[in-house]
DNA sequence: CTGAAAGCGCTTACAG
DNA sequence: CTGAAAGCGCTTACAG
């Protein structure tokens, strides 16, 4: 069940069935590539992957790095949507995926130094820790999504989240909205939100509008979060006809939250959400997002790590991936 | 870097190390205990996996399969779901989760040989590939979910399915229903679908009512397929007075669908769905469902796992989580 | 084209 | 309590 065994029933040595296995058929001739593929076939052999790697210095295991979670928490939708569509780019170039969830992302030291990874993938990470990630890689590729660190020569793939909070305030200032609540993680650390919350601010000043301190309502991205701003913005009495939030469940959340408070979506308010969930055409009414394209997001970010894995090294790059306005029922019109 | 650089340090052999590092305090004097682990810090030294795992057979991974996965599918918010609780739950005891997408369980072969896996979770097995499976597997623990496997002895978590078809079917009747479709994967393979379907049916039985062949309408879980049922049966002419889904996001594809053909849910026709996933309460009108505890049926897959690990033995177990119905606003009585 | 041998970084009896 | 040494199952120069 070992190299050996395959080697002696071939009667040949291990480096010849280790040269079998890993195709480097120019230093093996045919009938012996015939013979050992046979036997390893007939004995259903497989090479122990454990001591490949420590010999090799290769894993073939793609680590996943999924921040901000804390001991109790679950993945929310889109998280969970774009582990599902990695899982499937790294299964189709034949290497594992192992998933690690932390808070911060320093946190994947052990992963990285102890599996010997190939490649290390970043859901999200926060500027002023990609450096230290960095060093601690060394040339270990890795990929981030939707990082802004701009000062450390990095692989990202994001969307362009400023011109998705412009659309997202564009969308409703066009539709007669004037009283707007903006709902988010905080405004003010630097990153994908700071980034919506810049352009929505702009198209608001566009207008001659501007959004004030209390018109903003800081929430995790939970949905159950965005009930209870819900509530809090239903009681408010600042007369908002419109909520946008930075993400589609926030947005789901805070539907009910209004209509729990006995406000419609949209008769009485319009909510916008952002992400375009699969999630957004089966809720009643539909929800009006903002648009990205998770497909294409999760494809560019794979293919930038097996180019770097296959190339052996390393490189930098910013591809930002567009957004727009998708309409559906919960923005209405006044 | 490595132990001997460790051991040289601390001017002790690399067993020394070895057994700090492993916690096998009775093999050492505390000074030396000590000593190292403080070289250990300084030099921020943490232990190669894979060299570990090959010496000592373990590895801490937790293989996770995840079937029915096609090469372009993406995970279901059920499955993923689920996911999400069990990398939490594997975290929580310092193992690392390897996520495997397979057509069929029997894919998983080069998992479990390749990476000395310590245990192996099945989100769900086919019955007629689990006892190949086990024989595969060997000594190596493994738990099962959903899994109706009864000739082969295997630790499997399931919910009571047939009382939630059973509850689904008396829901409906209750609130004065008699025209129903029923919507699911096919019922005619053994496992979770099926039982659902037999308590369904013992349900209207008990009303002296049946489900003809027609009433019954093939999907696989995703809400895209939902979309085109819902229409279906929008123009089937049948009068149905209510449709019961097998899962939840099933029943919102279908709801989307019946509104597209221009039937309100629930004044013209109730909605009933499978599992209480927590989208259901945040979509309008909130769904009403039959509810599993995802929670509960994580927390004992893993704990069931890990036992085995620690005895260092498998053993059989079968547990059934209890279900209920959760009524919100998508049936209504006739 | 083929094989003997060293080495990857650990763990684990075993002897002392 | 400590260490020398074999071994886990591969890969990889290197010599032939």
């Amino acid at each position: 069940m070992n190299l050996k065994t395959i080697a002696s029933k071939a009667g040949v040595s291990t480096a010849t069935v280790s040269n079998v296995i890993n195709g480097n058929y120019h230093k093996v001739s045919q009938e012996t590539i015939d013979r050992v593929q046979k036997i390893i076939r007939e004995m259903n052999y497989s090479p122990n992957a454990t001591a490949r790697s420590l010999a090799s210095k290769e894993s073939r295991i793609i680590g996943l790095v999924v921040p901000n979670m804390g001991d109790n928490q679950a993945m929310d939708p889109y998280t969970i949507h774009m582990l599902s569509l990695l899982e499937q780019a790294v299964r189709r170039e034949g290497y594992y995926l192992m998933v690690r969830c932390v808070d911060r992302c320093r946190e994947i030291v052990q992963l990285v130094n102890s599996w010997n990874v190939d490649g290390v993938l970043f859901l999200s990470a926060y500027p002023d820790e990609v450096e230290e990630i960095e060093a601690l890689l060394g040339s270990t590729p890795s990929v981030y999504m939707d990082t802004y660190a701009s000062d450390v020569p990095i692989a990202n793939i994001g969307i362009n989240d400023y011109r998705g909070g412009f659309l997202s305030a564009r969308c409703l200032l066009e539709r007669g909205h004037r009283r707007i609540a903006f709902v988010g993680p905080d405004v003010n650390s630097p990153g994908v939100i700071q980034q919506r919350y810049r352009g929505f601010c702009d198209a608001l000043r566009e207008r001659s509008l501007g959004l004030a301190e209390e018109d903003i309502y800081q929430a995790a991205t939970e949905s159950e979060a965005g009930v209870e701003i819900g509530k809090a913005i239903a009681r408010s009495g600042k007369g908002y006809t419109a909520v946008a939030a930075m993400s589609d469940t926030l947005a789901l959340g805070l539907s009910l939250g209004l209509q729990l408070s006995g406000l419609n979506v949209p008769a009485d308010i319009s909510v916008i959400g952002f992400d375009n969930l699969r999630l957004c055409r089966f809720t009643t009414p539909a929800l009006t997002t903002i648009s990205q394209d998770l497909e294409e997001k999760a494809r560019l970010t794979a293919m930038h790590l097996f180019r770097m894995i296959r190339k052996k090294e390393k490189y930098a790059v910013n591809e930002i991936l567009d957004v727009s306005v998708v309409e559906r029922q919960t923005v209405r019109r006044v």
